[in-house]
DNA sequence: AATGAATGAGAGTTCATTCAT
DNA sequence: AATGAATGAACTCTCATTCAT
């Protein structure tokens, strides 16, 4: 049908150009270095025609959020039985930051903006609580199963499990083979490090 | 015991007062809400008088990070059998933290920051570093005196230390009861659950 | 008695919803607060569409200006004996300026543009002009008929009226009641105060 | 002793400086053509000089209005009889307004702002306040001391006699010899049009 | 050693106007 | 006849830095 598209989609499209653009500024710049002018340069745009689709700078910050938290939230939809769930998503988590540097950076600059920024705060409040949420149940289930052992508390476990995959995020204890350590410690411990989801020997630096 | 001191000590005086100023707002504001003209105020002098001292905001955050980074290291000098002092520095560094919150806060900044500024980056990556090692040590030296479970890996252990204990300074994690949940089960992983809050003498500051 | 128009007449109707609309923003907000982009949303159409009919701003205040030139016009046309027409008159743009406070505005707001626009300005001599001569005229065939004393400067005593009710127009004095007690003073002084408040059929509109 | 002087001084003659240019400006485009760089620009300092003696666009008007008051008050003291000072203070506001026309100007402006600006609007007020009240106590001497007539609304009067001064500053009407004839019939009802004060033949055009 | 004054570069935002459809 | 999208130019205000004293 030719490249004929509905004025809802090409509107939506922009949007998304923009928020795209503004994302990977702040993953190279941090939000100390975020210039609307730039953002409307990378998209090829008069600074007007941003402000045209959002018509500040915060309201083009939440829509990064939103995005954001639409992507990392796609990590927590896992298949298979509660212990082979847990181990996936640690690995989806894992996967996902590193393939996707961008993400890593724009969580970290949300969860430090956060700090100043009530709105920002509730909304990644949220997110950290369903994730802790998720987690313990998986947990709880696994051990229902006999996936992992009775004497765990699930409450501490999902805490630290969310609070290593976080750290994660930091530039500093990223970038090196620590993280990678971390994670698999943490797999060690629960007792899923089982080789099942990814087949070959996993490249240790 | 007169007023009077040295030119040098005057000096010096004058700018850990700018260093602490610069500190405290880092730590209410970000580096997004840093403005020299603020930390001037804050000491009482004129800007231009802070440029005397230090001749761009650059030279300014680098004597902060370099206060911090002393700050935070005198945490990791411990006392004690291994297995104590392991307990006793997570212990410590959850205390320093709590009763420290603008350290806190510029920690994860530069932790942030160091994303985009490579002499920032070498020097808290030196620090990770030293901080890995030592753990790493610590908890070699406890399996070898029986202290802890000798199927352990030290490496892989002291890296989640590490990064549990710096998910700590987001402020999306702190505050909540989960930093302490994530910590507590890491201790009973680590088998050093002792009620035994500090066993021999420790420097706190 | 169709809903059908003629397509003139439906420009004409668009033209004047627009008129209508920037001078109520005008009246509301002044020239200074004018924007063309509230005045098509104020009739509810695209910005665009607004240029489609007056090309530029300036094209659609001189609109405004013929406009309120119009309405101010009609209160001109006095019926009676010419003493009767002048309480009437007075009267009349008394009630005028009470009762459509916009007008008000609008006359003050042009006033003041006058003295940057030449164009503006041209057009609202004019209008004073003949009003003057209005006044003048009436006020020589009122002493001639015996209704105010004979040793009146007639060219001085219109211009005394009209600069009378132009100050009427200001917002720092209206509002009060010192209009009413300049006006009051002014027909004392002509020797009209004449409690009869309309003698004949009078024009309002 | 030379061309030294204080600081204060300096610092109080950019001051003026800044709002001289303002003034100027106001009289030239009025409140919507003013622009700040207009005002640096002309007294041939930077944007950001301008900022720092006053920090928003608005504390310069309101310092522009500050001293059109003063200007203006200035007007207000009188010498002689109390006829005499009324005759004086007409003809002082006339010479003022003629003799200065950006103060006309700015008047014009500062009345159709209050419109808009309660601030200003307040300001305005208290000064058409107590000019009022200044012509009606002249007002009320001068019946007394026997130099008007004594069934005189000294009221209405007053409020006559500042309507017409005020009526002056507009722009439409001045410029012609229509404001003159306005004031001098006004001389002449009240009795006061005594030549005494200026001792030639007044030019009537 | 310290200051008030000044500045260049640039920030986010606004607005009348135009263009393609 | 009407629109959504886009734009250039300009606006007020900010900030790290410098200079004369």
């Amino acid at each position: 049908m030719g490249d004929q598209e509905g004025p809802l989609l090409r509107r939506e499209r922009r949007r998304q150009e923009l928020v795209r653009a503004t994302f990977d500024l702040i993953a190279r710049n941090g939000f100390e270095g975020l210039r609307t002018r730039d953002v409307a340069d990378m998209v090829g745009v008069n600074i007007a025609t941003l402000h045209y689709y959002f018509p500040t700078k915060e309201s083009l910050i939440r829509a990064v959020l939103d995005q954001a938290m639409a992507r990392f939230r796609s990590t927590l939809t896992p298949h298979g039985s509660p212990a082979d769930q847990l181990r996936n998503h640690l690995r989806a988590v894992r996967k996902l930051l590193i393939e996707e540097p961008e993400l890593k950076a724009v969580m970290a600059e949300l969860a430090l903006r956060s700090a100043r920024d009530r709105s920002i705060a509730a909304i990644m409040a949220k997110m950290y609580d369903s994730w802790h949420r998720a987690m313990r149940g998986l947990l709880r289930r696994a051990v229902k199963q006999g996936g992992l052992k009775s004497d765990l508390d699930s409450d501490g476990v999902a805490a630290l499990i969310v609070a290593t995959l976080t750290a994660t995020t930091l530039p500093t204890l990223s970038g090196t083979r620590r993280t990678d350590q971390a994670l698999r410690q943490l797999e060690r411990w629960l007792g899923i490090t089982g080789s099942k989801p990814s087949a070959g020997p996993q490249a240790t630096d």
